[in-house]
DNA sequence: TTACTTAATCGTATATTTGCGATATAAGAT
DNA sequence: ATCTTATATCGCAAATATACGATTAAGTAA
């Protein structure tokens, strides 16, 4: 029994939608969008604003880093992170690529 | 123990994390681009490009349906699917609200 | 040195996702 | 009515995700 053949699909596929499961959470929606309106590095605060137990927090930060869409320093007992804007402008224009780029003579809906 | 606490979060953040869901898997993706790319309802042929079985197909249709990216009709015993245009253009509006606009100001990486 | 602070990791329980085969459903063909 | 075709759903097994408390690690302060 095969389960997750996820290897059978293109690269870029692959990719897009690993970007989009890290978004697909809303900690980690919450997690991006302070770090995208604070525009720098937060270090700690998050733990205080999300809803969510200390341990978690960190996992989803970890989650979010592995994945790309934040960059994360060591500094001092303290780790400080921020967005990863180069991530973001990728998965944009992948997404356009995809979809956007249709949507205009598209608006008419077919079923 | 209380497991999946999104109902902690806003709607808006739900909103967003939920789209991202429906695309966080390559066959997903792969659906979403035939469908794109074809630009008009696709009944069956889905089953045939994927590297899956039917009834797999048939249950990530079921999610993007679900989650309202694509819509489908019966038409007796076959269905038809198209993007749902609408939905993209909601969650581009609010994935660039969050994250684009400061994405100028922004191109030097903090850490 | 011993505390204190901050964040990461471990261990574990539960929930969800993924995939397939088997079965059900529903319309058209014979 | 039966057969065929196309799709959806069910039932199950395995993988992954989610969350927390407890612990660890590493720097700072006393």
């Amino acid at each position: 029994m095969a389960f997750h053949k996820k290897e059978e699909f293109t690269q870029k596929e692959q990719d897009l939608a690993a970007f989009a499961k890290a978004m697909a959470h809303p900690a980690r929606i919450a997690i991006l969008k302070v770090l995208a309106q604070r525009n720098e590095c937060v270090c700690g605060e998050i733990v205080d604003i999300l809803p969510l137990a200390q341990s978690t927090v960190s996992q989803h930060l970890k989650e979010l880093k592995t994945a790309g869409l934040i960059t994360g320093t060591v500094d001092g007992p303290r780790s400080c992170y921020c967005i990863n804007w180069k991530a973001f402008s990728t998965f944009n224009s992948e997404f356009n690529f995809l979809f956007a780029n249709l949507k205009i003579k598209n608006e008419k809906a077919c079923c």
